[in-house]
This record gives C-alpha cells, sequence and structure tokens, in this order.
DNA sequence: TCCTTCGCTTGATAAATGTCAAGTCGCCGA
DNA sequence: TCGGCGACTTGACATTTATCAAGCGAAGGA
C-alpha cells in the first residue's frame, strides 16, 4: 500500500483522534484512485461500498427522479461524502460524479462501520461532520422555501464574495450547474443576473464584479441562519 | 427528582446504550414539563440550553425570514430535536412551539456536551440519530426540488397511506400547516386537493379517502429513495 | 483558418404558484 | 340558540418560473 495519502487521511479532522490500530485497519482496505472528468462515481440507489474522500478536485452530488435532474451540493478537498449512508448501511440517496481531474481515497464501508462500532474518538468525528451536513442541509431547505430565485442569487453571490473577500470573483462552477443547485433552470438564472444588476452586479462570462455591496445586501437581506455554512 | 420520567428515557435508543453512570449525570439536571398548545419552546437564533425529547404530544419545527414563515417538520413522541445544534453548541437554526399539549423532557446541553465527550456507545447513538435526520432532510430536499407541488402532495397522501396501512385517515395537521410544510400557500393546496380528485382522492374536511392507489401511485411515482421515510 | 459544438442568452409564450378579496362552513363560547 | 371567530375555499388577477425556439459567441478539432 503506498504511504503517499496516509498522512494525508490521517490529518482529516475525521480520522485525526481515532486509534491508531483502528486507522490501520481502514488504511489496509483502502485505495486512491484519479479520476478524469465527469466519471460517474455513485448511483443514487445503490449500496455504499466505499466512504470516498476527496483529497482533489470536485464532485458533484447530485439526484434524479422522473426525467428531472438537480445538483444538491458540491464536495470540494478535502472531506468526505456519503457518510450517513456508510454509516446505516442504507441506499445512496444522491449520485455522485467528478466535475474535474479528482484524486479520491476509497474506504470500504464494512470496515468504516466496524471500526465506527470500536472506536469511540472515529465515533465522535463523525457526529462532528454529520451535525455540520445536517445543518448545511437544512439551511439550504430554508434558502429554497423561504426565498425566490432571485434572492437565492442574490445571497449566493455574497456568499461567495465573503468566501473570495474581494468583490469581484469567478464563478466556481457552470452556470447550468448554478442554475441546478440554485433550484432554477438556467433561463431564469441569466434572467435573473440581469434582475440584480439593478442592485449593483456585474456579469462578464463567469466574472461577477460586485459594485455596491451595501445595496445588493439591501435587497439579499442575509443572515447566518442561512448563509453562514461555517456555523 | 421524580423517578417518572428516568425509565421512558432510558428506553430511548439515544440513551439505551450508554454507561450508567453518565446517564445518571444527565437525569441529575434533567426535568420533565408539560406545556399548553402553541407555546413557542426555542426560537431560532438563540443557543441551546437544553436537549428537548418529546414524549407526548407534538412540536413544530419552523422557520422566519424577511416576514414568511415555514414549517420544515413536526417531531412526534418519542424523539429529540435540535440534537445538532446542542452537540455543536451552535445556535438553533429553526424554531419550535407545541402544537398540541405535550410532555416534553429537557436535558442540559452542557451534560449532554460533556457524556458525549466521555461515552463512546453515546456517541455511537448519536451518530444513528443525526444519520436518519440527515437522510429525512435529503429526501426532503429532493422532494422539493424534483417535484412540482402537486406532486408532492400526491406522495404526502400515498406516505400517510403507507403509514396508517389504510385507503381512509385524516390528516394528522391542519391544512395550512401541511401547505406550509409541502411549501406551497393554503390557497395552492386548497386547488391541488381539487386537482387530485380525477386520480381518485376525495376530501372531506380533514378526512381523506384514496379510491385508486394504483391510478394516485401512477401519477404520484413514489420512490423509497424520497418518500420511505425509514430509511 | 474554418467549422462544429456547446453553453449561454434572448424573446415569446405557457404553466405554476402566489396574492388579494370575498365568501362559506363548522366550532365554540356567551 | 345565536353570534362570531378562524380555517378553509373560491374566484380574479398578478407574479414567478418554466418551456420552446432561435440565435450568439467562445473553445477546440480538423
Amino acid at each position: 500500500m503506498p504511504e503517499s495519502y496516509r498522512q494525508e487521511v490521517r490529518d482529516l479532522a475525521l480520522f485525526a483522534d481515532m486509534d491508531q490500530g483502528h486507522f490501520e485497519t481502514l488504511m489496509r482496505g483502502s485505495y486512491v484512485q484519479n479520476f478524469p472528468p465527469r466519471i460517474d462515481l455513485i448511483t443514487e440507489g445503490d449500496t455504499p461500498d466505499f466512504l470516498h474522500v476527496v483529497m482533489s478536485g470536485s464532485v458533484d452530488l447530485f439526484s434524479s427522479w422522473n426525467g428531472r435532474e438537480t445538483s444538491l451540493a458540491t464536495v470540494r478537498p478535502v472531506s468526505t461524502f456519503i457518510l450517513a449512508a456508510t454509516i446505516k448501511d442504507a441506499p445512496y440517496l444522491m449520485s455522485a460524479r467528478t466535475l474535474e481531474k479528482s484524486r479520491i481515497i476509497l474506504l470500504p464501508s464494512e470496515d468504516v462501520r466496524n471500526v465506527f462500532e470500536k472506536d469511540g474518538a472515529f465515533a465522535r468525528a463523525i457526529v462532528t461532520e454529520l451535525s455540520q451536513c445536517y445543518r448545511a442541509v437544512v439551511k439550504n431547505t430554508k434558502d429554497l422555501k423561504l426565498r425566490t430565485s432571485l434572492e437565492r442569487l442574490a445571497n449566493y453571490l455574497l456568499r461567495q464574495r465573503w468566501r473570495t473577500g474581494s468583490d469581484a470573483f469567478d464563478l466556481t462552477m457552470e452556470k447550468r450547474r448554478l442554475a441546478s443547485f440554485l433550484g432554477m433552470t438556467p433561463e431564469n438564472l441569466s434572467r435573473a443576473f440581469k434582475g440584480l444588476e439593478p442592485y449593483g452586479v456585474r456579469v462578464h462570462g463567469n466574472h461577477i464584479k460586485i459594485t455596491d455591496t451595501e445595496d445588493l445586501a439591501r435587497f439579499a437581506k442575509p443572515t447566518p441562519l442561512i448563509d453562514d455554512h461555517s456555523t
């Protein structure tokens, strides 16, 4: 087994405090794999084989029903996905595909469950991770149910501004995926960008410039209870 | 401290396997309280004082933003709420109010966190509970983003049919709250019920009768990946 | 360089959903 | 028994959002 990624995994909050022997057990069955862009990693409804850890690149979590599809989240390094399904040994609720070239570590689900049963520190780390995920989804639900698409876009842009620390930034995903993530069509997103021009939003391709943050915020009315993704 | 509710709590999956001494610690600071209907229990944005356990009655979890309000979930006996906020010691993302007369046990958040840090079995039980909650919210998000309001109502009715095991049942909440829960206005819900008549849905007050399940299911296209709330 | 492809935009239109106002109905207390 | 309140319904209308079709324009391959 290559040593190259052992330390990267060990440094993750999820694995940092666990027993060394248990960690070895996990690593023994694990492997790392490089995927090209647009490769399907998992399909919703399947049973978890591996816990996935994204080391580089990015992964789209999405779901389909009745011919429709929606993007639910983007996983960026370094974090895991499908943790809940792995622990419960329940079917995936979302599908996953790489967005770009990605390096992903695979930990056999059964090993993860076995170690989880024995290792209290690991269980506590999982609680922390799951709490974070749970709260993120709740915030997303509030965003969807309480705001119009224009308001969702405005707040999304303010979050990006906060994340990058700059009034000018590039969108981190295609507009079509952003539209899906925000729960609207690409056409509607295009018009929503236009609709935010009066509030000081300039768009050139995927480059965004916010010329009047105060004005945009007055419209968007951001709140940490929806828009602060760190707590 | 009254012994009356000790065993009820101990029997909950969340507390069943934990160390006896730790359980005593939790119970020492706890108390039970009876609330009338429509009483506010917690307000979003506040910091968790107590983990709440609903022993009887029911509690509405909701959220407000910019003068709008939406119902996110109903908590029924016996289960807890605001577990994630308690563990993370982060602000509540939802408000809670009793829907009916309710008996609720309150466990000081700090005690919960202290025991969580020491007790692996408790941590594992929390993981199980949080996984369940997380997956429930993801399913709800898929319901919201992939379905129209008519489809959401149709699938809701099929879930109720499944839950009660009968083609005829009463709605468990006011229509206005059901509308809010399903992400629509009361007016729209009223029309949606009408829109499902051709598929064999009869409504009299809050009594529902499904005369042609096959037909309704053909329209609703339920899937366990959204509608099975047990996994 | 030219051509194709694909994502994006735009316009016209349709469908879904929300808003406002007025009514109906049933329940509960005086 | 009689109001009166509140939830629900209904109709008319406005707004939001989706759909369909056409066109634009940048990126990449022949």
